[in-house]
DNA sequence: GCCAGATAGTTTCACATGCAACTATTTTGC
DNA sequence: GCAAAATAGTTGCATGTGAAACTATCTGGC
């Protein structure tokens, strides 16, 4: 009779290691900002982009619902952390950019993330994380979840 | 100015990926039986394990929260995958275990499963495989995640 | 033996999220 | 140039989940 050990089964470790790597990381930015996962997913993608993004471009390349991030974009407007423009050339779209007060934010943010993060990963040896990096890719890449604009246009083009 | 790459952010990665797998996996079990993933969670622990099991040791050791499998045990219990008897030591505790009916399910379910977690770590050699699981392992351990009965209880005892 | 606190399990509530329908606009095919 | 299809974004709805309150039972201190 086959059996299957949940706690060595991949896909479980990662559901379990997801939530827990995400509730502890978000407490960060939750607490002490009032911030939520969706929202700090803008954040993180207006403020790595240089230029200003549409939501349609958020939700693509965070691979989250659009309805989520629209909710996510409304609360940040209203908190004055990003600003929107209109976009002349499609009327439909909106650019999103950071405000002065988002930017402060994002940097003040940013290095407690990556040294929560390091913390983490404190755990392996340099070349283990640089194997473990490797390896998530792959398969990443074979699941087809490297999303890039260039691609989600050439998707969409299908 | 610190920046954060999203796509180069561990815990982003490993939220996304796990979404993309346990939906790719699911769907195995949801389509065609009608199982969400905690009762699969709950059918995975009894089936795995010798003896029936509390819905506290299940909700313990597959880090689900107790209200989320006392509602997978009632699906379970009303379509007959799974019973439950009284525990004469403890009556504010029952024994779950799979009927026959459950069994069934449980061994048609596993190896279809183990199979569509080999597709998905198919992109990578036995060695990394190995090196992916040993890494995580350690991950596991160092965010405390690694949860047995056994711990479960002493750390009750704290 | 009894009472306070712990524990197993259930249920209510609040809330986050995905889906689908919707509006407004743009693009495509003819 | 116009109708049909596609797209950006919003919103209503259904659902799943965690926190907290609750019931029933057990345990430990005295």
């Amino acid at each position: 009779m086959a059996r299957l050990d949940l706690l060595k089964f991949m896909p479980f470790r990662l559901s379990r290691l997801a939530a827990e790597v995400s509730t502890a990381l978000s407490s960060e930015y939750i607490e002490q900002y009032g911030i939520d996962v969706p929202q700090w997913r803008v954040l993180a993608t207006l403020g790595f982009r240089e230029e200003p993004c549409s939501a349609q471009f958020i939700s693509q390349c965070t691979r989250t619902h659009k309805s989520t991030i629209s909710r996510a974009v409304t609360e940040l407007l209203k908190n004055k952390l990003i600003e929107r423009v209109a976009n002349a050339d499609d009327r439909r779209e909106f650019r999103l950019q950071l405000t002065a007060k988002g930017t402060r934010l994002y940097e003040e943010l940013i290095p407690r993330l990556l040294r929560r993060e390091q913390d983490m990963l404190s755990c392996l040896s340099v070349q283990e994380r640089k194997d473990f990096a490797t390896t998530l890719g792959k398969i990443e890449a074979s699941l087809d979840l490297v999303q890039t604009s260039q691609q989600a246009k050439a998707k969409a083009a299908y």
